[in-house]
RNA sequence: GGAGCGGUAGUUCAGUUUGGUUAGAACGCCGGCCUGUCACGCCGGAGGUCGCGGGUUCGACCCCCGUCCGCUCCGCCA
């Protein structure tokens, strides 16, 4: 099982060295450096691990800042009395004189290797009992345990960088879009439950009983509202809460920076955005993303990389191959190569030829999970032998010519294996994406890079299998059609002006151009299966707005969890979140949700039922 | 809603294949020794509801059924 904490990556942060505040200290402990050697230093923090060699004690001593060594020698009585009895996270305060370690002493494992504090004075502030987690220790711990005592987790250098980098991350988006004329204008938590979307998180109402808001799953009606108002240039940072299921990248309350703005067409929010991400990635992590970011339809998305959210730093390609395969007797691959909604694609991976039969047969596992129903694959020995430098399940299905035919559409070469998937478009799409960033992290492929990019044009509907309509962003994006009839017509037919800003094959953010018209609107809603009546009994507020002076707007929302996790190099947005809830959404450090007491239930008019 | 993996000492794990004496290791903890360690070292010791419930069996950590919890994924998440 793999365990959740993710050490592997080393995040340098632009970090400002800053003075503490508090009186009792006049340093933190990682930023005792050899500029200030001999001087006199107080340092408070967590005994992060003592080292006791009987005549002399070494303490490592931990804050917020890093660690420091202290050495207690016993000519220092007092001192070294309290010393030989700490205990690992200890709280103490220690005053001190920082030497020079000796050239045979130096650590070139630690940020302050080079000094160390002789300590005259250690005072004891607070003992702790034998921890039920190790701050200090390499091993890794259960995630249900260190969320259950997670102030101890959340000590971890590691962890305790986290979140110090959500900090940074945060106050640099806020300084970009303040610098840029933006405002920052709260909006409710208690707001209304509205019918498309996700599932709510329900507030029963003590005044209205039988009544209840909804929290909200954004603020997107409201920052539109607020454009209406007139605002042109606005943002949050706030908290969005949705009932789902959830997955390493999903929490049910996460943090989305909201953006909206008036009278900017969707290119120059987009330049805004991006400039945006450049700036925060250099002055956190130091990297200078590329400009612009590049752009790709959805449609070339699905088609070359399988995903509406492509990591662009594999090096694989879908490439289809239905009319290389049409012909071939292999039956499947000929039907489907004949079907206008199917698809068949293939997937060159170099040096494929190594995978072994067992793991291929894992890999045909893994595409099932996305309905594939096989995995057809062809190993590249030697071109120059033709039929008899391939090895394949299929070959037989094919003559030479064929075969030449398909492996040059291709561009197979030696030491390659082609996988293949036939099936329905979203099918094929779908798994041999998946399939591709599988290989990419088995095979290392990836690496240490950032690639951002914007996916656009987007479908405005999509079709589900009972003929209705569904909208691919939210049902206040507008269409590229603007006229409502020919909308009615053939909603297929038109894309949305949305986008999203994808990095490293996770969805940062997303947003659109929204509909300002509200015949338009109308139009949308109808499309959707929502009549004229219930569109103004759910969003009455909005369409009513739209009448009385609306200007143009556009606007995005960014997943601030998963932009601290990817630049955290972490795995899951638990370990960018001080106390985030388990994959069934409770939280073991106050074991919420819990049940209430029965007067609290009767003030709000709530009976319980039996299951 | 579904699939997979996991749950054994304070912590991380081994033991389960093929049921059989007293359930082991490392780290941590307790006691002792140790003046240059930095995953300090050495000697000794304590510590277990094998997630929970039921079943099979002379006998269950181990096999079977159910259930709870955690993680990953599919569905879901505009």
């Amino acid at each position: 099982m793999k365990k959740a904490q993710s050490r592997s990556v080393v995040v340098i942060v632009h970090v400002k060295k800053i003075k503490p505040r508090n009186n009792m200290r006049t340093h933190y402990c990682g930023n005792v450096d050899e500029k200030i050697t001999n001087e006199q230093v107080a340092l408070c923090g967590w005994v992060h691990k003592v080292r006791n060699l009987g005549g002399l004690v070494f303490i490592d001593l931990r804050d917020r800042a890093g660690i420091v060594q202290v050495v207690v020698d016993p000519e220092q009585a007092e001192a070294f009395t309290v010393a030989e009895k700490l205990h690992n996270e200890y709280v103490i305060k220690i005053t001190g004189q920082v030497i020079a370690r000796p050239d045979n002493m130096i650590n070139p494992d630690m940020a302050t290797g080079k000094i160390e504090v002789l300590a005259s004075d250690v005072e004891l502030l607070s003992r702790a009992k034998p921890l039920p987690l190790q701050v200090s220790d390499y091993q890794e711990v259960s995630e249900e345990h260190r969320l259950k005592y997670r102030y101890i987790d959340l000590r971890r250098p590691e962890m305790n960088k986290n979140i110090q980098l959500r900090h940074y991350v945060a106050q640099e988006l806020r300084s970009y879009l303040n610098e840029n004329g933006f405002l920052e204008i709260e909006t409710p938590m208690l707001t209304r439950s509205t019918p498309e979307g996700a599932r709510d998180y329900l507030v029963p109402s003590r005044n209205y009983k039988g009544s209840f808001y909804a929290l909200p799953q954004s603020p997107q009606q409201f920052k539109q509202l607020l454009m209406m108002s007139g605002f042109d240039r606005y943002y949050q940072i706030v908290r969005c809460f949705r009932d789902e299921d959830l997955r390493a990248d999903r929490q049910p309350e996460f943090t989305q920076l909201d953006i909206e703005t008036s009278f900017l067409d969707e290119k120059t929010i987009q330049d805004l955005m991006e400039e945006m991400m450049r700036s925060l990635f250099r002055k956190t992590l130091q990297v200078e993303l590329p400009k612009p970011f590049p752009r790709i339809s959805y449609q070339e998305a699905m088609q070359r990389y399988g995903s509406d959210r492509p990591d662009l730093r594999i090096p694989l390609e879908l490439i289809d191959v239905a009319d290389e395969v049409v012909n071939s007797e292999f039956r499947l691959f000929a039907e489907k190569a004949k079907d206008d909604k199917a698809r068949v694609a293939a997937m060159r991976v170099p040096n494929g030829v190594k995978l072994s039969r067992k793991e291929i047969d894992n890999y045909t596992v893994f595409v099932a999970k996305y309905g594939a129903k096989g995995l057809a694959w062809i190993k590249v020995l030697d071109l120059d032998q033709g039929m008899a430098g391939i090895k394949s399940p299929i070959a037989k299905f094919f003559n030479s010519n064929q075969m030449e035919v398909l492996l040059a559409k291709v561009k197979a070469e030696n030491e390659d294996i082609i996988f293949f998937v036939a099936d329905d478009f979203k099918i094929v799409s779908e798994s041999l994406g998946a399939l591709r960033c599988k290989i990419g992290e088995d095979l290392g492929l990836i690496g240490e890079k950032w690639a951002p990019l914007w996916v656009v044009d987007f479908p405005m509907f999509y079709q589900l299998s009972d003929g209705s309509w569904t909208f691919h962003h939210h049902p206040f994006t507008s269409p590229t059609e603007l006229d409502p009839q020919k909308l009615l017509a053939d909603p297929g037919a038109s894309l949305s002006k949305g986008y999203d800003m994808v990095m490293n094959g996770s969805e940062l953010g997303g947003g659109s151009v929204r509909i300002h018209d509200p015949e338009l609107q109308f139009a949308v809603f109808q499309v959707l299966g929502i009549d004229a009546e219930e569109a103004k009994r759910e969003f009455g507020h909005l369409l009513e707005a739209l009448n009385y002076g609306c200007p143009p707007h556009a606007g995005i929302a960014f997943g601030l969890d998963r932009i601290v996790m990817i630049m955290a190099g972490a795995t899951s947005i638990r370990d960018v979140i001080a106390f985030p809830k388990t994959t069934s959404a409770s939280c073991p450090l106050t074991s919420a949700p819990a049940t209430v007491a029965t007067a609290q239930l009767q003030e709000l008019g709530i009976k319980l039922v039996e299951e």
